[in-house]
DNA sequence: CTGTAATCGAGACGGTACGTCCTGTCTTGCG
DNA sequence: CGCAAGACAGGACGTACCGTCTCGATTACAG
């Protein structure tokens, strides 16, 4: 049994390196210094064998994404039961992380690559956004089976708006006050409209 | 009595030129494809003339940003006096905005020219997501002056909620549904909690 | 009784594939344009079946010159016994190959190869230059045999003589008229001093 | 009264150092070694300031011999008015140039570029072998009117000749013995057949 | 008939140079 | 002095080639 190909395999050594190498730099340096040069040097490679397997900067920033050598550590909602407070805590976590400058500074790198190159959103959106969104959703339904969100809540809409929120000030270098977190769960979780409220209450 | 600066006074021409180019190419062909070269070819200029007035790049696009070169026409809430259909009709009239690709991609193009740059981001911020999250705050503020909406709604995060979970959508090259609008307009003004809102109730 | 060599033979089929691939490379895209990626993809052989054998580009060129895969067919003078004759029906054979294009630049190619390496130039001349050199030394001795030619001739220098003229002119791409055959060996042959044939005569 | 042109001159300066920084590397680490990337460095200049003037390598070796920046001093007969002696010192002092190695590698290297690149060919003509020629010819001719040259000789032919013979010695990276400029001057002069000199004598 | 060893096509590897493009500055001559 | 034109130094880009190094698949002699 083999697989078909022919010829020398692909180095792993290599590849790890060029990911490592780039994780660095772009931590170090940001993403406007990162240079495929750069990134080969580095690595001790050869220019030729990163645009072998990328075919641009973006598309090895994606990988570093996918294989965990950047943002490695997920920041996913605890499943307490308490679907209020799991949410209201993982989007303080969030806020605190993008409180760091420098990681402020990586994650609208990877924004940067992904407005501008579909792939790397892709992977992004893989690695990232999805599992969360799917986290999210998870345990917002998990509220709902304790009783404590509605059972017709519009759960993906909801997720969608609390990753959607951080990543806005982020995107726009703008300093996300903790208080934030607190008003978006509270906002997401008890509305807040008035008449709406009444309205449920005359069930 | 003049200015009190000589010789030739700065080409209206030219600077019109300019920032019409640079709206046309960022359309065209986005953030990364755009250079100071093309910009000045295409607005049959010298280079020097863009660097004359503009340190870089960025600076241009900002400028195009403030002067209404792009994204012209900004999509406000109307002022109906029901907030919660002002609120949802703006928001579906954003989602359709963003379903023409054109406007997509300008859209991710300003995105990645603004997480790449302090100025740009500045910017946008001032000209966009300032005047709409003040739009937003106040149309929110009619509504609990009209009784709709809780006196004690964190309306300064319920725009940034507004604005984000759109932004988040755009980014990732995710095609945002029109339901989509309805549940965030939903999720932000009934909430989503069953508990919680007879916790509220009881205060 | 073996060579006393194990393991497979080598492949007299990929060594011929490999002289020809280069013979004809080099016949129609020149010297510079040849390289070893271009020979062992357009021999269907493996690169390394060339480093295997050969160390470099230019021993292989060398051994095609040896081998016969390129000028094959020398250019000989004839032997009738009238060596002004001989040498003047080669030489316009000579300048008449060469006013094929195809094979000036087949020409040149072989000479930018020997000028850059000696070993292709050693090839060259051993398996041209010299054997033609010591073919017309010989028609001159002939000549001298049956006393058409001066007994203390400088053959030697005239072969050279007779080579390098139609070299200059393929090399610096300048079109050789075939009267220019007829020139040479009659300079060559008759002289062009008038007072310096007296001299000699009188020593 | 203006050249019609407009925006920045080209700059002197950075033309003299690309030559020169060319003549130098050329004469110090030969064709080979030379790289566009070390002339430009070397010259203190842009990469694109030498592909705006020449489009290869081998376009700014062969100004470098237009202009003099190698092989300043054109080897040329002298004019006494003894053709026969005229040329033979002038050989003389082309073989005894080509004796150095230095001399022979630079005179390949140029054959080299001129073989494969029909402009640096041209050039070499233009600078070297074009005024050689006629200076040759004038001096045969000058040869003719003292009575020394027959008025029927084959001028042209013979400056081909005498040119050719040394440069395919050169080439062929053949130690040129100083007995073959006597050889060859002995040959062109008095002729090699016997024949002929028979039929003069018998005035 | 079974190793063992050298070959084969294929193709990835670390490097070097290529020729192009872009940035931000400088220099022309015209208006 | 502004302007269009365009050359300048510097530096990154993505490609081509060099000569080396694995791969798995033959092939041929040795035991």
């Amino acid at each position: 049994m083999t697989t078909g190909r022919r010829g020398r395999a692909r180095s792993e050594q290599a590849r790890h390196a060029i990911l490592t190498a780039t994780a660095t730099l772009l931590a170090a340096s940001g993403y406007e210094q990162l240079s495929v040069d750069r990134i080969a040097t580095t690595a001790g490679v050869g220019k030729q064998t990163v645009y072998r397997w990328w075919p641009s900067k973006s598309a090895v920033i994606a990988e570093c994404l996918l294989d965990g050598y950047v943002l490695s550590d997920l920041i996913e909602p605890a499943k307490s039961g308490d679907a209020r407070s799991d949410v209201l805590s993982w989007l303080r976590a969030l806020v605190d992380f993008l409180d760091d400058p420098k990681n402020a500074a990586l994650f609208r790198a990877l924004a940067a690559a992904a407005s501008e190159n579909r792939e790397v959103s892709d992977r992004l959106y893989q690695r990232f956004s999805g599992p969360l969104h799917t986290s999210l959703v998870e345990c917002l339904r998990a509220g709902v089976r304790t009783g404590r969100i509605r059972d017709d809540a519009p759960v993906r809409a909801v997720a969608d708006v609390l990753i959607g929120a951080v990543l806005h000030r982020a995107l726009a270098h703008i300093d996300i006050p903790l208080g934030t977190a607190d008003g978006i769960v509270d906002a997401l979780f008890s509305g807040i409209a008035v008449a709406d409220r009444e309205a449920h209450r005359s069930r």
